[in-house]
DNA sequence: GGGTGAAATTTTATCGTTCAAATCGCTTGA
DNA sequence: TCAAGCGATTTGAACGATAAAATTTCACCC
């Protein structure tokens, strides 16, 4: 009658107490319906499901936690938001993995940190405290210190990205060299004979992976002589891309098109083409990389990844290998790594046939 | 010896038991050190909190939450991404409620649902269930039926957002009058004498708000009359901003400078204008609303929400209300509601001063 | 010195579930 | 007929913490 929240309807929680008592069982027997049916025979399981029915009756999460030893949850730090570029990337792969846990249970648990050594410190903890049964990791690449570090821990988790030595830990990536070569054969199929890059410095597997689908597409077709010169390595900045894309420009024999590692260098070697007074699309292609809603807007051509397949693919691999909780009796845990092809969105930025420079 | 995980350390989890028996007192006094010190004498407590120390005790997540019947988890649905609108806003709010919740030991649970039916449901589970404090809402609106729904069930909550009706729930929002009227004023500053606005269809609290800004603004510079078929209402897509801003723009007297209720009206504008000629921030100036990543781009003035702010402010006033943890012991549980103030973002689309056509 | 009350600490019970072992009921085969 | 065997169900204990009640400790005063 009195109850604290003002407005509150206030409905006793249900536990299995009484649901076993509505259904003149045991508890256990309620507990065995919903975690090992087959256990349980028909007739008893149908009066327990119609109790269960009947009061509404949902397990406590904390209390299935502390018995089971498992959260049911997943952890994910999220990054502050980088303001230079344009990603947009990460809000899709998060609604993927929340979405790909639902269906079993599990959900997300984010959490913030301040640096790497902060995010460790925050996942060893998360973990230890039983808090979340295991990560998902995003961004991963060469050099990263992170799965080192929770493999010691203990801690099973799943990288979108690979490092390395991907070793003892299961991912899911994004076939860069596919996603690139894609690019480049399409603007090679629009006439295209000389095509340039303009990528990161060298050191990082996303950026080297995607420069060597332009070069290998390149070789493929028997090109790559002719576009020997046509790349520039530079950070990921609207700035950093116009200067890069003014250098290829201003070039003696420059590139008709230009595939960029990112739709941030995109954007700035548009940029620097208008400054030249190009058209995009017309005297100068485009293809970028992410599918951010500003290449949408600028109607640039450019590489999307399946971050939702990513994300699910994720989710899927990291349950299979949480211990306790066998949901599907796979054979051992499925692949340890999955490679995953995105598909060109192309654009205005890449529409009109070029006439070939060879005829 | 023979752990299951390959490569796990395994360090047996420490328990209050452990941290008791090590610093020779009883469970309870351990449990006290953390969660009532001035219960405990000065020396006893130093002696805990050394013990804590030595063995890295932390307490686990789903005992206490199992017995303190408090999660320490606030709930939080992501959004399907629409594709159409450019909005990052809501990346920066997640890091925001994230980070919040931090330093009280509170995570975000991240949850997707298919459709507000489907959202509700989501909630009244995870409230029930115990896998949640609390909610916050995100982009609430007039005739929102959640709040109304978990009153209902009883579960705290705060929304980023007003209703028509703002009782027993407290809400933060950004004051959008005020934002539209600084970017309103900002023009006027510079010369403009003839300001449009391209807005929502009437009927949503945000778009009237913003409308009204722009009203308001006019009226105080006694421009008003002059401005009073200078806006249109449209649905928020590139397409539709493109299609008001002609209509403005093609009026016998049309505006030297638009407002528009977000970017993505603002880069239809935008279109617009050039495809007829126009040179944004010579020939018009516009100004948007979110300051998105393609706002930045495009140098396109906005008017940026403090997000941050937001929420920041959300999970301390939810924190607050939460029962059993009254980690404030402020007077009643703070103010109901908190209105932010926005601010403009001015860059090169509404730049130059504008010869006024007065003169 | 002993009574008093507050402060510090311990004891006991409990949160809601699942695991492990024990029990019950029924079929089967010698 | 009874032992063995198996499947279904129940019992008892435990997961790791906190709330509430009970107890001990201690300072203080007459």
């Amino acid at each position: 009658m009195n109850q604290d929240q003002p407005g509150a309807v206030g409905v006793a929680p249900v536990t299995l107490d009484d649901v076993a008592t509505h259904a003149g069982v045991s508890r256990q027997t309620v507990s065995n319906v919903l975690n090992a049916p087959h256990r349980v025979r028909e007739g008893t399981r149908e009066r327990v499901e119609a109790a269960i029915a009947r009061l509404g009756y949902q397990p406590n999460r904390a209390a299935r936690a502390l018995r089971a030893q498992a959260s049911r949850m997943i952890g994910y730090r999220i990054e502050p938001v980088h303001e230079e570029s344009l990603a947009s990337i990460h809000d899709r792969f998060l609604h993927a993995l929340a979405d790909a846990g639902r269906e079993a249970d599990h959900h997300l648990l984010l959490f913030t940190a301040d640096d790497p050594a902060g995010e460790l410190a925050a996942c060893a903890r998360l973990f230890r405290t039983g808090g979340v049964d295991g990560f998902v990791l995003y961004g991963i690449d060469h050099g990263d210190a992170r799965p080192a570090a929770l493999l010691k821990v203990g801690a099973p988790f799943a990288v979108f990205g690979r490092t390395d030595s991907d070793s003892g830990h299961c991912w899911a990536d994004v076939d860069n060299v596919a996603g690139v070569a894609d690019a480049v054969d399409h603007l090679i199929e629009r006439g295209h004979r000389r095509v340039g890059f303009v990528g990161w410095p060298e050191g990082s597997g996303v950026g080297d992976r995607r420069a060597e689908g332009w070069r290998a597409a390149l070789e493929e077709h028997g090109l790559l002589a002719d576009c020997q010169r046509l790349d520039a390595q530079t950070h990921d900045t609207i700035a950093a891309g116009a200067a890069a894309g003014a250098k290829l420009l201003d070039l003696s024999d420059p590139p008709t098109a230009i595939v960029t590692v990112t739709d941030t260098l995109a954007v700035g070697v548009m940029r620097a083409a208008q400054g030249r007074g190009r058209v995009i699309g017309e005297d100068l292609a485009v293809v970028g990389f992410d599918d951010t809603p500003t290449a949408r807007v600028l109607g640039l051509s450019s590489v999307r990844q399946p971050i939702e397949e990513v994300g699910r693919v994720i989710v899927e691999m990291l349950l299979a290998r949480l211990p306790g909780v066998p949901h599907q009796p796979q054979t051992a845990a499925g692949p340890e790594g999955r490679l995953l092809r995105p598909s060109l969105v192309a654009r205005g930025s890449s529409a009109a046939p070029y006439p070939s420079s060879s005829t």
